[in-house]
DNA sequence: CCGGATCCTCGGTGATACTG
DNA sequence: CAGTATCACCGAGGATCCGG
């Protein structure tokens, strides 16, 4: 038996899904794509691992996350998101754009994740600013390196280095301005909050 | 002292400030308008009213609602949302959304408040479909009445009546799928989900 | 009636340790 | 690697009370 609001509303049916502590998190990862549960672990570095085993658990009750036996070479478990669950990707990027408004300056031993990057840069792509490019980025947040390459209006944003990268950014400053769509690129490089590398004629937006 | 995700994420950040239990409902309400304690507690049957003072003071301290002394004839108090947390009215319109999918059927001893029916309303408002329509109608759910007015391709949800209302809707069974959008107002009539009253003229799209 | 404050209980969360 | 087991603790939930 489980919790509930007691009310026939949407917005409660949906909180009593993935209200929960951590759950939005854990989905905010998986839109990245599957994850093992090792993997979600160290994206969710404070997270207890009953508390992980249990979230999962409910999720795939409701249908959010599918339990998969990974393919062949290794053997192991990864979770990703069911279709129904992939719908909340405008949810969590709003939450995302909402929560960036405040979010500051990084606090004492708070981290930097390539998954929370990834969907932030997912957050302020604007389609229409991109329509007809064709670039690909390398992006460094400490020592987290995420890659996104832009083609025909769409965004593909990836861990890891882009090794014929057109353009390298390193974040050097307080970036929550840009990732909250309130500082275009190019003023935050005149601040000194990125650095670039490469060739500046891709500065257009993202 | 306050309980932290551990990460820098535009995310996490929103969830520390309107994650807890609670908290984004009584955002919802508050999106309708200003509420009194009593009217929010009205609204959120079950919330145990300590939990509602301490999720007030804490929205209040992150600056998502604003305490405020009522106007003239009633001494009291009424809380209403800042700008900073009208902000979040997209992410409860998505929520919304997303949870009346899986709404089903009310359960026992669910209840349907006006406000979280004002705010399904809005969820399914398409601005497109309404371009120069002036219509009023009243909606019935259960004992719950309340009204909508579009003009000018604007949306305007309230509770109560509206004596002069073009159409007059009675909802007779399931209308999750109409609050999902899946289904038209056209086919919810065809399936007897929704009664009305009134010229059938205006039964355009909400 | 409004706007809480207070007390108590219980279960979930969080930390750590341990196992197949 | 992928969890399960144990346990302390604190916040949710429920009831009652209290000053305007």
């Amino acid at each position: 038996m489980k919790r509930t609001y007691g009310q026939f509303c949407g917005v409660a049916r949906a909180l009593e899904v993935v209200g929960e502590r951590w759950a939005l998190l854990i989905v905010r990862d998986l839109l990245v794509g599957p994850h093992r549960f090792t993997d979600l672990r160290r994206g969710l570095p404070k997270i207890p691992t009953n508390i992980l085993a249990a979230r999962l658990q409910e999720l795939e009750d409701a249908g959010v996350v599918r339990r998969c036996a990974l393919p062949r070479p290794a053997n192991g478990v990864v979770y990703e998101l069911t279709a129904y669950g992939a719908e909340l990707e405008p949810v969590i990027l709003g939450l995302g754009r909402w929560g960036a408004q405040s979010l500051g300056v990084p606090r004492e031993a708070e981290i930097v994740t390539a998954d929370s990057m990834i969907m932030a840069l997912r957050t302020t792509f604007q389609p229409e600013a991109a329509r007809g490019l064709h670039v690909g980025y390398e992006c460094h947040f400490g020592a987290v390196v995420i890659n996104a390459r832009i083609a025909d209006g769409t965004l593909a944003v990836a861990a890891g280095p882009l090794p014929d990268a057109d353009l390298v950014l390193t974040a050097t400053g307080p970036i929550n301005p840009l990732l909250a769509g309130a500082l275009s690129p190019t003023e935050a490089i005149e601040r000194g909050l990125v650095r670039i590398t490469g060739n500046p004629v891709w500065l257009e937006d993202k």
